[in-house]
DNA sequence: GGCGATTTAGCCAGCAATAGTCTAAAAAAA
DNA sequence: TTTTTTTAGACTATTGCTGGCTAAATCGCC
């Protein structure tokens, strides 16, 4: 468990964790793990929100107060090969309406998304619906179809009706 | 009847009961369960208010004095505008995630959406989709629900299926 | 019926246990 | 040297839980 920095040690850690549970899925306290790497409580929030993004396939959901958690769950990627290549190619850091709309009508084609899932996902996408200036607006919206498609492309995602 | 804090557990309990019940209404009382607990009997109130709650479609009736009691009931939202009513009231121009997500549940819970539908909605305004900074965020995360919220009330959205 | 005692539940303040956010300084990288 | 990353620490927000006090309903006795 070497690493560079006390940050890349704490993410290893995570890692190895994440690995040896069945399902993916780590859930831990913030404090716990602070004391175990004698840092302070912060510093795991930093590595989490630094190497654990959605970007790099990571979920994390946390709760406050007592009994509260941080659970980290890796997003298992399914059709990957499929989806990846124009994926990627229509996706850049910039996305503006009318090509995420055209992406989840492709979705619908190919039969990952329904007409109504279409409908409430081009509404949440929709420039009406994000109070941003461009061309932030774009970068917004790409983070939001990024997160789409991560999500779509999980094993664990139930399949469409 | 697993938990994590006192708190969890009496909230299945009741759900148990809940479930147990024919009519979906159970009554209770307050100092009996919290023996059974073996907590104070304000934490049997604090589980309600918090837990059980309108928005999250549960009906809480009580009385106090000899023979008092505590009625919790499972209240289906079918009518279009009790849905409108307590849409409003939960959007404002702020939302957390958090309340955004109750908001997601609730609707899956009624019917009104799927899992899948459910969970895409989940990843979009999930704050690791929104790279915007409090409090902002919240206020995105406000305009991208009630796009969804009116989306799903239009006249002409196609039923779940 | 009236009225005090009893038996409930409600409310609120406060402490405990968590995690989140922001800022600035130190360290590393460019 | 300048910029980016890492780290610590102070402050904030949220959730859980207890205990004391208040309010309401019922009971029992007159």
């Amino acid at each position: 468990m070497e690493g560079k920095t006390l940050a890349d040690r704490i993410e290893n850690y995570i890692k190895w964790l994440l690995k040896s549970s069945a399902d993916g899925i780590v859930e831990l306290q913030r404090q716990e793990l602070a004391e175990r790497f004698t840092c302070v409580p912060s510093q795991i929030s930093y590595v989490l929100s630094t190497r654990f993004t959605i970007e790099r396939g990571y979920l994390v959901e946390s709760r406050r107060g007592g009994g509260g958690y941080i659970r980290i769950a890796r997003v298992p990627l399914n059709a990957e090969e499929r989806l990846k290549g124009w994926v990627h190619e229509a996706l850049g850091e910039y996305l503006s309406q009318e090509a995420a709309v055209e992406l989840l009508e492709r979705l619908g084609e190919e039969g990952l998304l329904t007409r109504r899932e279409q409908l409430l996902l081009a509404a949440a996408i929709n420039r009406q619906a994000l109070p941003v200036e461009l061309p932030r607006r774009d970068q917004v919206r790409a983070c939001i179809m990024k997160a789409i498609i991560l999500t779509l492309m999980r094993d664990d995602f139930p399949s469409a009706g």
